[in-house]
DNA sequence: GTTTGTGAAGGATTTCACAGCA
DNA sequence: TGCTGTGAAATCCTTCACAAAC
């Protein structure tokens, strides 16, 4: 199944599964850089807390990368992992928003090293326009589409407050972005072929006070 | 099925269905303050882009409340769903880290509207101890236990470097904590009677970028 | 001996489709 | 007529269990 020699995009995998895949790249990374060379599913899913055989599943969706008897190559696993996901590249990223929020999304100094790079801000009161934030211009939010363009930016992150957060998801969708990360607390409306993420952590905490007591 | 009368607990509710009760509770909360009295399942489904059908199910784990031929009285239906969730009354969180993270974190708006209070402010390093920030007076590591007594604490809110997390998760395990909410980039290894939920925006970009192209 | 990769089985979740009620 | 609530069907996802590979 492909991503030996030819680079055909595999068909069919769950969304569930593309999801636990950051998962895994992101704890071959710690154990490479303490110095694990090989590893089995078994001793990866007591790390993560799943079984052995649905790690082994999920990666049978995209290749063959262990060896029997031994397990993976940490190294390599985590490579082929994050060629799959597009993470051999970088990408360029927009925030919307340049309230409290928004400030610290774009101060934020994790994306970064994972190849995600805020190049361009965008605001919609006056006051804020013109304005440095951690080494960006922020700019008017009429501005977007051009620097979608020219900066090749891809994915769209979102801190407005909630009443204009759908407005400016439509802009985003306008401009091109297929990929939106939304801070802002609501579902929003997008066309099948856009990508959201919430990130909302009210809802996570709503959702574990059901099984306290 | 209860909810009418006895206040037996519901056996058996899919994990994925309370995850999912938050986002009616948001959107129900949003219509109510906009005036809106009645609502049916495809109008909730195509606010939050999911099926009629699976509105209506996963109502149906937890009583009948709606009217055939009418849909759902949208105050109604939202004060429900709070009680099932436990969103009727506030609760008590204490917050591990006072770094950049967990001060961003503490000063957040979004938690007291919704009910849960941040009560306390935990760190290791002896320079911040002492200091006030939002309001709270950081406290030494040590401390947490008593302050979990003390002020019925049962939410931990893990804000701390990504090599302290696991060290901090078993402190707040040890202390009695069921429930965590854990902004740091690993997935923490506990008992399973305690429920984490991550919040990692580089996890959910590192998922988006599979469908980019 | 050990551990992978994977069809087949099993379990969980979603969707269908319609009886029942307003 | 219009929409809910829900068994049954369909689909999706996880786990099992073992042949194959080292």
């Amino acid at each position: 199944m492909s991503t030996n020699g030819t680079n055909a995009p595999e068909p069919n995998v769950p969304e569930v599964v593309i999801q636990r895949l950051p998962l895994y790249v992101r704890v071959l990374t710690q154990h490479s850089r303490r110095g694990v060379d090989v590893i089995s599913s078994e001793q990866l899913g007591k790390l993560l807390q799943m079984t052995p055989a649905q790690i082994r599943k999920d990666l049978s969706y995209f290749g063959r990368f262990g060896r029997q008897g031994q397990g993976y190559q940490v190294a390599d696993l985590e490579a082929q992992l994050r060629e799959i996901l597009g993470l051999d590249r970088s990408w360029n990223a927009a925030v919307v928003g340049m309230g409290r929020l928004g400030r610290a999304v774009v101060s934020y100094p994790g994306f970064e090293p994972e190849g995600f790079n805020i190049v361009a801000a965008f605001e919609a009161d006056p006051e804020l326009i013109g304005q440095t934030v951690s080494g960006l211009s922020v700019q008017a939010i009429s501005d977007l589409p051009i620097a979608v363009q020219r900066q090749s930016i891809k994915i769209g992150i979102v801190a407005v407050p909630v009443d204009h957060a759908q407005h400016v998801i439509d802009l985003l969708v306008d401009a091109g972005i297929k990929s939106i990360l939304n801070y802002a607390p609501l579902s929003p409306q997008t066309p099948d072929d856009v990508v959201v993420r919430g990130i909302d952590p009210v809802l996570s905490l709503q959702s574990m006070t059901y099984y306290i007591d």
